[in-house]
DNA sequence: TTTAAATATCGTAATATTGCAATATAAAAA
DNA sequence: TTTTTATATTGCAATATTACGATATTTAAA
């Protein structure tokens, strides 16, 4: 074996660590960065602020897409891409899990 | 090539995205959800907990202990563990810092 | 000291991720 | 229509992760 075993896990698990899994590489932390750094939803130039090949930022952005953290609205050639509030918010509301569990507790 | 570029990016980028990687597996978000489920810390099973293998979950707990986002301490020949506050604070710290960018965006 | 228990480590197979060159696609500009 | 620009996809090599049987380690109990 090798693969992960989500069947084993309830979807509520399994929905949060891929939520997490999307986050877990410096260059997607580092998208999602640049993309909170800037007013606007940001039309191309991704690729120029990483120390990446096209290709793999292309990846990343797929990633990101793909969990729903982040939006991409074609726009000519280019593509805008903006923060996903809504998934930024399910991932506070599990922390905010977290952080209430926790209150009850000796540690 | 396939390693990940991380002499690339930030201290702080790498940082957040090895906590996120510790929680990008369901079975260590189910631990974690069942370190929070009871009341104190948990000494011995959490083997009898999960559908996998002893030396799968002491691995799981091992990513965990070294992400720092649960203690355990030797408590005879079991280990009791629990949740490491300031590393879910570290964490809600940064989606502070998101939610606080994200208020003067348009999106 | 021997035995039992709880957990860790080793070795290894299966699978997933990362990265990029080459190439494809799609839309605007010339 | 041809060219240019921006992004996606394919194919593949390198590396990392996941899982578990076998075994080691460690401490308490007998």
């Amino acid at each position: 074996m090798g693969a992960s075993k989500s069947d084993s896990f309830s979807e509520k698990h399994n929905e949060i660590a891929t939520l997490f899994k999307a986050l877990s590489h410096p260059a997607r932390i580092a998208i999602v960065d640049y993309l909170l750094s800037v007013d606007t939803c940001i039309c191309g130039d991704i690729v120029n602020e990483l120390p990446l090949a096209q290709p793999t930022i292309s990846q990343h952005l797929a990633a990101l897409k793909n969990a729903n953290i982040i939006k991409g609205t074609i726009e000519g050639t280019a593509i805008c891409y903006c923060i996903n509030p809504d998934t930024i918010d399910k991932i506070e509301n599990h922390f905010g899990m977290i952080r209430h569990k926790l209150k009850n507790k000796c540690c």
